[in-house]
Order: structure tokens, then C-alpha cells, then sequence
DNA sequence: CCCACACTTGATTGATCATTCAACCAAGGC
DNA sequence: GCCTTGGTTGAATGATCAATCAAGTGTGGG
């Protein structure tokens, strides 16, 4: 399924041609978009000729495979253990995450967007292994989330759909930066995050069986 | 601001150009994307040829323009006018018009995008009035819904953020159809939509002061 | 030494892109 | 009758697109 292991080389002075390509793909995407990059901006700045390109990648669409493949095998490296250091409760890392994102958007002046979720919406009719690779990346975070969820146990209500709820932090995130993103504002974002926190807040304080002294905090 | 109006003639057998033109972009950058749509594609659709077109809007971005402020204008009418037919509670408002995008979901097998959240993720180094346009329209939407939210008085807890929650249900539904569109399954949008439902129950719970027999019903 | 194979080179193809333009048409005002 | 104005026509332009391909290069195995 994967391609064959590079050889067994020594590690070359710079990545490997592919991988260059890979790399230089998955920034120009997340840049400018999958439709608005051309082939000669990944040849041009991965330092390749369109042979090379081809030679590995049957099209363009093909790269973009590999791009999002290499988006699910970073989710773990990349995303969760950084944003998850020195955080151990389960539902903290779900916010954990969360703050992750806030960054990006911050650092990039509002323009960032999810990588999958922008090719998410922006590809109409991708091919059948791109829809699949974008629900792979989907289903991989969601999981990650929803591990948390089963960690946290019964401080959540016991019948609770949590498969559910951790596709909700997906929904909220996404909803959240498309929102920033349009308005220019990370305020949007924010807004969504603490609507999910109450979420969370209330179905906490769910758990309890017997009814108890309302104990009603400012929301917001 | 708005163009001037259609001259003091009598109605034009077909619509004038100019609105065929906007209609069939309309459609079309729907169905295919901005991007992905040739000004050729909408020339060809609508009957017009290109000197029309370039009559009317300075160029593609333009027409993208009077595109979003079409689906601005048509907010009310087109959406929120037939999915609240008939449905007098505020708040059962809200989730019949989730449901006039899951009928969307549906009657497309999942191929499903809202027209602007699809954009604005497309749509990368946008005109600022592209990006304004855009804005307005999630905007005009989340107005209607807040209006929905204080119509609903004193069934949500008082100092509740009530334009956060209205953003809340944006952010719902462009997540639930993002993932209902990527997993080509309309059980992701229905399970978002089931969170937020148990997020407006615990809600309207919370405002109880004294604890009284809870008159649940069922939830979806 | 030579072959086979993996990879690279870069010019080239033909399609398609957004946009331009000069010529044209029809109706209203004078 | 003529001019203006608002709209139309469609060929042409030059850029850019994804993809191709024949000719190369370097390396490792025999």
C-alpha cells in the first residue's frame, strides 16, 4: 500500500527528491490551495523537473495523496505530543489541542486554515483515495480525541455518545477557524471554544445523580 | 453601493443577462468551486459571450461578488422564510433550519458544501470586498439565529453569551457538513447536530432555579 | 567492463485560462 | 436623420496549466 522504503541508503545530504516534493506540496496546499498550485510552483521550489514529478507521482492528485498521507502519519508526532506535553488530564488535552489550533491562527494573522478541512471543502470531485485519505486524517484525530473521552470516564454521564462528542470537538474546531478566518478575528474562534467548554462543563456536572445546589457561574 | 436597478423596461423575456449571468455562476461555482469554474463554463451555461460579461464586471472576482450578494440577499427569503414555515418556537427555529441543510445533504448523496463556508476555506488571498462579502453572509445568519436566541427570553440562563451561541450553530452546522462531506455520510452531520441539541437541553435545564422533575423528552 | 535500473533533465505539447478589443446593433432623444 | 448610450458579438492574445517523452546520468551487480 505504502511505497517501497527508500533503499537502503545512507541518509542523503538533503531529503530525497520525493520527499522534497512531498514537503514542498504540502506547504504550497496549505498556502495557496490545492487548485491554486500549480505543478511548476512545487517543481520550482522543491528544486525538481517535472520529470522527476512524474516519475514518482502518476499526477497531481496522486501527490496530494501523499501530502495527506503524510498530514496522518504527523497528527501523533507533529500535533498531539507537542500540544499534549505536560498536560495529563484527558479533557484539559482536549482543550490542550484546541489552544493548539488558536495558535496557528494567531501566528499566521488569521489567515490560517486547516489544511485537511480547507482541501476538504475545496476539492469538489477528488478522486476516490483523496476522499478516503481526507477521512483517514479525520477519523485519526477524532480517535485521538475520542481516547480522551474514554480516559475521562465517568466523569462523563455514563450512556453518553462519545464517538459523538469527539467528533463534536472536530466540528467545533473547524467551525471555529473557518469563522476566524473569514471575519479576521481569532475572537470567533474563542467563541466556539468556550461554547464547547460550557459543553463540557454541564455534561460534568450531568454526572451527579441527585440534584444539587445550583451553583451558577457567569458564563463567559 | 448596489447596482443601479434594471432600467424602467418591462419585464425582459428571459432575465437580463446580467442576472443570468450571476445565477449561473451562482450555480456553478456551487457545484465546482470558484477556482474550478472557467469564466468559459459560465459563459457557455448562461448564453452569453465574454464581452458581456466583462461589460457588466470588471472580472471574475467581481462577479464572485455579486455572487455572495445574492446569497446575502436571499438569506431571508430562500432559507430562513421556508425552513421556518410553520414553526413558531424560536428555538425549534434553529434546528429546522439545521435540518433544511441536512435535506441539502441528503438530496445530494453528501456532495453537499455550503455555498459560503466552501468558499471562504477555497478561496485563499480573496479581494477584501470578496472577503467582506463572505463575512456578511455568515454575519446576516448568525443574526438571524441570535434573533431566534432572544426570542427565546428567559428559557436560556439571563447572562448567557447569546451571540456565541448563535455563532455556535454556524459552527455546528459548517462542521457537521464538512464531515457528513468528507465521509460522504450524513450520520456525522446528525450526530453534530445531536450534540448541540443536548447542549440547548442542558442549557434550558440550567436556568430552572429550584430543581424540578425534569420533563425530558427524547433528544434528536 | 558492461548492462540494467532508478532517477533526472528540460524542452515540448496542446489544452485551457482570464481578459481584451474593435466592430456592431437597437432604441431614445433631438 | 443622426448621435449617444447601453449592450452584444466573438475572434484574438498571451499566459499558464498538467502532463509527456526521448535522451541523459550515476550506481551497483555480474
Amino acid at each position: 500500500m505504502r511505497p517501497a522504503p527508500r533503499k537502503l541508503a545512507v541518509a542523503d545530504p538533503q531529503p530525497a527528491t520525493r520527499d522534497r516534493l512531498v514537503l514542498t506540496a504540502m506547504k504550497l496546499f496549505w498556502e495557496k490551495g490545492y487548485g491554486s498550485t500549480s505543478v511548476a510552483d512545487v517543481l520550482r521550489e522543491a528544486g525538481a523537473n517535472s520529470g522527476s514529478l512524474y516519475h514518482f507521482f502518476p499526477g497531481k492528485q496522486d501527490l496530494l495523496v501523499a501530502v495527506l498521507e503524510m498530514y496522518r502519519d504527523g497528527i501523533e508526532p507533529m500535533l498531539l505530543a507537542p500540544a499534549w506535553k505536560g498536560v495529563a488530564d484527558p479533557i484539559d488535552r482536549i482543550f490542550a489541542l484546541l489552544a493548539r489550533y488558536r495558535q496557528g491562527i494567531v501566528s499566521t494573522d488569521c489567515v490560517y486554515g486547516c489544511p485537511i478541512g480547507s482541501l476538504a471543502l475545496e476539492i469538489h470531485e477528488p478522486d476516490p483515495p483523496v476522499r478516503e485519505a481526507m477521512a483517514a486524517n479525520f477519523h485519526a484525530w477524532v480517535a485521538a480525541v475520542q481516547e480522551c473521552l474514554e480516559a475521562a470516564g465517568d466523569r462523563l454521564p455514563a450512556g453518553i455518545d462519545r464517538r459523538g462528542l469527539a467528533e463534536f470537538v472536530l466540528t467545533t474546531m473547524e467551525g471555529g477557524v473557518m469563522q476566524a478566518r473569514t471575519h479576521r478575528d481569532v475572537a470567533y474562534f474563542d467563541r466556539a471554544v468556550a461554547q464547547l467548554k460550557e459543553h463540557f462543563v454541564m455534561l460534568q456536572r450531568k454526572t451527579r445523580v441527585a440534584p444539587i445546589k445550583s451553583n451558577r457561574r457567569k458564563a463567559g
